[in-house]
DNA sequence: CGGATTTGACCAGCGC
DNA sequence: GCGCTGGTCAAATCCG
């Protein structure tokens, strides 16, 4: 998956971030493709790897977590619906990345019928609740931090390694830091351009509208970085940065800076973007915008109303239950501890920063509702989860009060 | 016409 | 202090 050689035509990949990002955005990636990338602002829970009880009953959050959503998508979690199942994409640090680690990690396929088999399996409690976490979650979730959360001792746990990579070295990722500016740097698939386009940057979608304003090369890169900056809300501080690896055209290095000082957006804004992204990446390949990043890039017309505007319909659609189709996977995240706070959401998370989610009528978070319906909801639900699977009185909480309304 | 993207210019941080 | 490089600004341009 990572592995593309060096033969690969760097001049099609060259500042080709957008097509990515609409790829994704619009639907056009296949289900088993790179998912969007998730929210930025989020951080993992400082708890120690141990300490996964509370990981689990304060993240888990299969349609809604705030801490799922929020937190930069470690794995991709897609969903094959030909099987099935569910692909996690382990993120790595662009650290890792760089040194094109990335390949290192395999996908991994979580089957529902065992994942939760495979978790009880789990020689190390982080494995079991990562496990059962991507087991209960649709839309799965790992999370980790430098400094804690769900830190898999390869030498003890060979068989979490394969799943759960974590960079441990937080070092320079050759993007200048800037004084007290926290980064998470998260490394996904980035699926082939679909939608070719002149300058066009493949840009993993989240649920955060994202206005490019700038692109520079870098140097020793033979990609372009493309900068943006949420447009969800005037005087938001959240910046993130999109890159394809130098190492491995195929994966995307976004490197999320500041926080959103502001509630998700509601689906509307999110789906905004609308004018020009899911039009045109919908229906017009070949036009200019992409939305970056995603299917959510808002107009400023949205960005006004937002909260005005009624949200779209949605059955996805729920404060408390933004189901992301990103999973958490691996998180690095520079200096800055002030998001311990965030981190620890279920504890003290603010609703108001609780992610909606966006429906996406189109692409895929279409598949996502698809998804839900085939294959989630009999996950989900409390008539299927009696007969198909077993989820963990952590998560039960939850699913009755989410899955019934969300389903 | 409004909003997003592009892109050159400007500014700031960092290393030498 | 200077130069390099990255990050941001903002005018121009594009698109629906």
């Amino acid at each position: 998956m990572c592995s593309v050689s060096e033969s690969v035509d760097m001049d099609n990949f060259q500042g080709d971030l957008t097509d990515v990002v609409r790829g994704i955005g619009s639907g056009h990636v296949s289900s088993s493709t790179g998912p969007p990338e998730g929210p930025s602002p989020s951080t993992l829970s400082p708890q120690p790897i141990s300490d996964v009880p509370s990981i689990a009953s304060c993240q888990i959050n299969p349609f809604g977590d705030p801490f799922v959503s929020m937190t930069d998508p470690l794995f991709n979690l897609t969903a094959n619906k030909s099987n099935n199942s569910f692909e996690v994409f382990p993120e790595v640090s662009e650290d890792d990345h760089i040194k094109s680690q990335c390949s290192v990690f395999p996908r991994i396929q979580i089957s529902q019928s065992n994942i939760i088999h495979d978790a009880s399996k789990c020689s190390s409690p982080a494995m079991a609740v990562s496990s059962a976490v991507a087991a209960a979650s649709p839309w799965g979730m790992i999370t980790n931090s430098p400094r804690n959360s769900l830190m898999v001792d390869k030498s003890n746990n060979t068989s979490s390694s394969s799943l759960i990579q974590i960079s441990s070295s937080p070092r320079n990722l050759g993007i200048k830091k800037r004084k007290g500016q926290g980064k998470k740097v998260v490394c996904i698939p980035a699926p082939a351009a679909m939608n070719s386009r002149s300058s066009g940057e493949v840009v993993p979608s989240d649920l955060w509208a994202w206005r490019k304003y700038g692109q520079k090369p870098i140097k020793g890169s033979p990609y372009p970085r493309g900068y943006y900056r949420c447009s969800s809300s005037k005087g938001c501080p959240a910046r993130k940065q999109v890159e394809r690896s130098r190492t491995d055209p195929n994966m995307l290095v976004i490197t999320y800076t500041s926080e959103h000082n502001h509630p998700w957006p509601t689906q509307r804004n999110a789906l905004a973007g609308s004018t020009r992204s899911s039009s045109s990446s919908f229906s017009n390949p070949s036009s200019k915008s992409s939305t970056a990043i995603g299917t959510s890039t808002t107009s400023a017309s949205s960005r006004v109303s937002q909260n005005k505007d009624e949200p779209i319909k949605s059955h996805l659609a729920s404060p408390s239950t933004p189901p992301s189709p990103y999973v958490a996977a691996a998180v690095k995240e520079e200096g800055v501890e002030k998001r311990q706070d965030k981190m620890e959401f279920d504890n003290d998370v603010d609703d108001t920063y609780r992610p909606e989610f966006q429906h996406q009528p189109e692409g895929f978070f279409a598949d996502l509702d698809e998804l839900e319906e085939d294959s989630l909801t009999m996950l989900l639900s409390q008539g299927n989860l009696e007969n198909k699977t077993t989820i963990p009185d952590v998560f039960s909480d939850f699913f009755d009060d989410d899955s019934s309304r969300s389903l």
